[in-house]
DNA sequence: AAACAATTGTTGTTACAACAACAAAAGTAA
DNA sequence: TTACTTTTGTTGTTGTAACAACAATTGTTT
């Protein structure tokens, strides 16, 4: 890392053509079957597939967004018919979200789709860089946490 | 890679946290400074300043984004005063991107913070780890394109 | 030259991110 | 209990991404 050059590289690296790249094909290969679903609404689905009936404040967590983003993600996606709002009764600050049977059903297919596209994303990649990846990247993410 | 759930952690890897992160604190440090661009805004200065007066099209290509993407950044950056567009002579579908005083003068600054976050970012790895990175990502991003 | 195709930029639309400000409810301390 | 603080979710605003559709211009083919 000596020019400026190599920085923008860096930057480009972290946020720059090979994400957007992966987003983009997932995206095709959602709507190329079928499927109705933005990558955002996707991790949202993820989540409360591993733990349905959550608050928004644990999908922020989990998904790594702010409420704000949450609530409008949910928005849609009542409206799309895939998951419910309810009402905390041991709380009233809070909801609760449910799948809907639409939300449930769709859980293979879109798992499928996503294991695809990862797979032919980590083509001819071995184990050890993919691990290497990892490490890097939670590092990283220590770095500019603690400050 | 063998469960549902590393198949998300993948995901997560490449569009997740970790270049979230960085951006936010790449945005905390231009507004702590006094400098108001979007890093989207920062990605198209970085451009110009290595090629000022090129098409936007040129912009769209080494930024990774599309046309209209460019369109509406150069709009937002031409109101606050960073950038001219001026049409081509030779070509009347073209305009030329050049970049004004206040686009040029803020070159310097802008790339020490970005250098400074970068370096923050990348703390206790080592380049051997960096490269991997970059490699693994450039496979990624061929075996997604070539579809 | 004329017809067709490709390129460049724009506009319209929908969806999301980030941040600030806010209200309601719950938790805590006096 | 009252007052203060924290948590949870919502709304407002601005900026960008992705995609489709389009106009103007240029390039190509015949």
């Amino acid at each position: 890392m000596q020019s400026i050059l190599e920085y923008q590289d860096f930057y480009n690296l972290l946020t720059g053509r090979t994400p957007q790249a992966f987003n983009r094909v997932l995206n095709k290969n959602f709507r190329q079957n079928g499927v109705e679903l933005t990558k955002e609404q996707w991790s949202i689905l993820a989540v409360l597939w591993e733990n349905d009936g959550c608050s928004q404040q644990y999908l922020a967590d989990k998904s790594f967004r702010d409420r704000p983003s949450v609530t409008r993600l949910i928005d849609n996606m009542e409206k799309d018919g895939l998951v419910d709002r309810k009402p905390d009764v041991n709380d009233r600050r809070s909801n609760l979200i449910f799948l809907t049977k639409k939300g449930k059903q769709i859980q293979e297919k879109v798992m499928n789709l996503v294991n695809a596209t990862v797979e032919e994303s980590i083509k001819g990649i071995s184990v050890e860089n993919i691990v290497t990846v990892k490490e890097v990247f939670h590092k990283i993410y220590q770095n500019l946490e603690v400050k």
